[in-house]
DNA sequence: AGCACGCCGACT
DNA sequence: GTCGGCGTGCTC
């Protein structure tokens, strides 16, 4: 007799396909069974789920179809698994079909059952010529008394943990140690480590490898959009048949199968990266805490910098609060002789105008380079310069197709946008009036690159050879493995001043940097963004710690933090030159409790596509109002703030618009979403225009 | 989202 | 006379 089985297909959630699907079978394929079904005209990879049919299905559809294929031969997904995607789905706002077949590595789409089955065999063959690894001995580090205490607390109480260690202060040897106990504790358990961004961090992935070495070559595997299909199919099977002991990935590994789960470690929590921008948005901190209450996992947060939310959680009980959600556990000491550079504030208000390079930091430079040490300067924006502007006539380098002007790149003399990669060559006169005079505006790395080399023309090094001055940014790493090579360059001390955005300021450390400076961090001070002089704070923090980890530095070379600011005084840089992450944190904390910011609300984005502005914003009033009648007849309190269009409104020529929704009860937010969803189906007809919306919840911009 | 069907402009 | 633009509609 013919069976009727749930299954889910990726379908997005604005589709008419949201739900399971139902197909017929031959036999009862339990839930997690993936299957080839036919859907239209296309042939595509669908998951068995459970739930029962006659209570789900209201109005089931006449002409089913049959599945075609069981890929039984990897097993069923497992069921924690299954109730993370129905969770992740239902939170964020997605179809459960798209978050769990997204979640899958994109080559199983691919694959039939015989292929698959080939692909088994041939990784069978070679698990068993490797399993057989000596142990290999090696000299652990003595752990500090802090890494002691901090380790002793791990191993007799659950968490969540927010390990809050400041920069040197060793917390990926305490990561390291907790793997080692959990994995020596459980033959079978798996432990998650998760990194920001995985081309950041090879010297971690390298030190893991090593310590974890006599476990076998293929029981670490790495998870990051970077790698090639094959090697992450590999890597998920891995981890999926419990192969893998330790798993290493961006936030898309906190989304794999990995049945015996046993840790999981956050590092740099704070970091945006961990909150998908683009799909399902989810936030992969939120789901690895999420899941290791799934699946009795200790959750380890790590950071120098937690987030305001973690370390809001993680506060000391307060008489009238239940007990805090996380355990703050701290490690201040910095290990070795290096120490916390020093922050010196240039105020530019005392500059002459238009300064770029104040001369204090410039003669601090020069001392530092005299002495072989090396230099680092952070900007925030790629390019030459933003904008190109003709005097005559006013014309701006605006992208046609967005609504952002086209950043002016010297080196190869483009325009390029940095929303849609339009580039193209720099017109020899203005466009609109033909006038000769046309000049950049404001200034990127590349500007500073060469405004260095200009002011540092007549120094050498102590041996008589030219200065070097390198750039790292977005555009000199384009190709492959370029990140790694420049970084290597600079390591090997052929580079004296480094110029670069926030992304060397990553993970990356950088012994002979002895001086690190902050051009124009203004900006993030007076910023309309909320979260800007937390991620400020946090860069800062991180680039300075990227300075003097090297212990052969003497006590007379501390290390420098250089700002250049209109606003010496402000409060975020006296808590920086304290060093006072806790001081700075209750700080922002009482704003934004003033304010109702987040961590004290909860907040989400309806977010719409159309050709035209009016009709994003026709679909979005449509949608207010519904969901407005909707909380005033169920008294719930949920605040929906007009329509705006997004700060970057026009993208490749789709315009955007959006919509706040806030609320104090993460709740009551939650409900009304789930609600609002069903609306916005409805809504869907009448407003045909509209190419697509998305919510974004827990949003990380707004 | 895919993918097909379907009706109007510049080309082998 | 066809190839192909993307508008509309459907998929268990």
């Amino acid at each position: 007799m013919q069976q009727k089985l749930l299954v889910l297909v990726s379908t997005p959630a604005y589709s008419r396909l949201y739900g399971p699907l139902v197909y017929l079978s031959d036999q009862m394929l339990p839930p997690g069974t993936l299957v080839r079904v036919p859907l239209g005209s296309r042939e595509t990879l669908g998951l068995v789920w459970p739930g029962d049919i006659t209570a789900n299905g209201v109005e089931e559809p006449t002409n089913l179809r049959p599945v075609l294929e069981t890929l039984d031969n990897i097993g069923q997904l497992p069921g924690h698994w299954m109730e993370l995607m129905a969770f992740a789905a239902h939170y964020y706002q997605r179809s459960v079909g798209e978050f769990a077949l997204g979640s899958l590595p994109p080559q199983l789409r691919d694959l039939s059952q015989v292929q698959l089955e080939r692909k088994l065999n041939k990784r069978a063959k070679l698990s068993r010529s490797t399993e057989e690894a000596a142990p290999a001995k090696q000299q652990l580090p003595v752990p500090t008394p802090e890494q002691s205490q901090v380790l002793a607390r791990m191993a007799v109480e659950q968490g969540p943990f927010v390990l809050h260690g400041n920069t040197g202060s060793g917390k990926t040897e305490v990561y390291l140690r907790r793997a080692a106990e959990v994995l020596a504790h459980n033959a079978q358990a798996q432990v998650l480590m998760l990194v920001p961004e995985i081309n950041l961090t090879p010297q971690l992935e390298e030190r893991v490898r090593q310590r974890f070495s006599h476990l076998g070559e293929d029981a670490i595997v790495s998870m990051h959009s970077g790698m090639t299909p094959a090697q992450r199919l590999n890597s998920w099977l891995s981890a999926h048949t419990g192969q893998a002991r330790l798993v290493l990935g961006t936030r898309l590994a906190v989304l794999a199968s990995i049945p015996h789960l046993k840790l999981i470690v956050v590092d740099e929590e704070h970091d945006p990266s961990y909150k998908q921008q683009e799909g399902a948005r989810y936030s992969a901190r939120d789901l690895a805490v999420y899941r290791g209450q799934l699946q009795h996992a200790q959750v380890i947060l790590g950071s120098a910098t937690p987030s305001l939310e973690s370390w809001h959680h993680s506060r000391a009980p307060v008489a009238s609060e239940a007990a805090p959600r996380y355990v703050r556990l701290s490690m201040p000491s910095r290990i070795g002789s290096g120490q916390l550079p020093v922050l010196r504030r240039v105020d530019m208000g005392k500059q002459a105008r238009k300064t770029l390079v104040s001369a204090p930091l410039l003669d601090a430079m020069r001392e530092r380079i005299a002495r072989r040490e090396q230099v680092l300067v952070l900007l925030n924006r790629r390019g030459y310069a933003p904008v190109l502007h003709c005097h005559a006539c006013g014309w701006k380098s605006e992208c046609p197709h967005c609504s952002a002007y086209r950043v002016f790149h010297k080196s190869d003399r483009s325009l390029r946008c940095h929303h849609c990669s339009l580039t193209q060559a720099v017109p020899r006169a203005c466009p609109s009036c033909g006038n000769q005079d046309i000049g950049a505006l404001g200034h990127g790395t590349e500007k500073i690159e060469e405004h260095l080399a200009e002011l540092l023309q007549d120094m050498q090094r102590p041996d008589g050879m030219p200065l070097r001055i390198a750039r790292i940014d977005a555009d000199t790493t384009r190709g492959k493995g370029e990140l790694v090579r420049q970084l290597a360059e600079v390591h090997d001390g052929d580079v004296d001043v480094l110029v670069g955005t926030q992304m060397v300021a990553k993970g990356h450390d950088f012994r002979r940097v002895t001086l690190v400076a902050a051009l124009n961090p203004d900006g993030a001070l007076f910023s309309a963004d909320f979260r800007a002089p937390e991620r400020l704070f946090a860069l800062l923090l991180q680039a300075a710690g990227r300075a003097g980890r090297d212990a052969a530095l003497s006590r007379d070379q501390a290390c420098e933090m250089w700002v250049q600011t209109f606003h010496p005084a402000h409060p975020l840089f006296e808590s920086l030159k304290q060093h006072d992450f806790a001081g700075f944190a209750e700080q922002q904390l009482t704003e934004r409790q003033q304010a109702g910011l987040p961590p004290f609300s909860f907040q989400a984005l309806l977010r719409a596509e159309a050709r035209t502005q009016e009709a994003a914003q026709a679909f979005l009033n449509a949608a207010k109002l519904n969901g407005e009648s909707w909380l005033a007849e169920q008294a719930v309190s949920v605040s929906v703030y007009p329509a705006v269009p997004m700060s970057l409104q026009r993208v490749a020529n789709v315009e955007r618009s959006q919509m706040l929704v806030e609320s104090h009860s993460r709740r009551a937010l939650q409900t009304f979403l789930s609600h609002w969803q069903n609306d916005l189906h409805g809504l869907r007809v009448l407003h045909k225009s509209v190419i697509r919306w998305a919510i974004d919840v827990d949003p990380l911009v707004i």
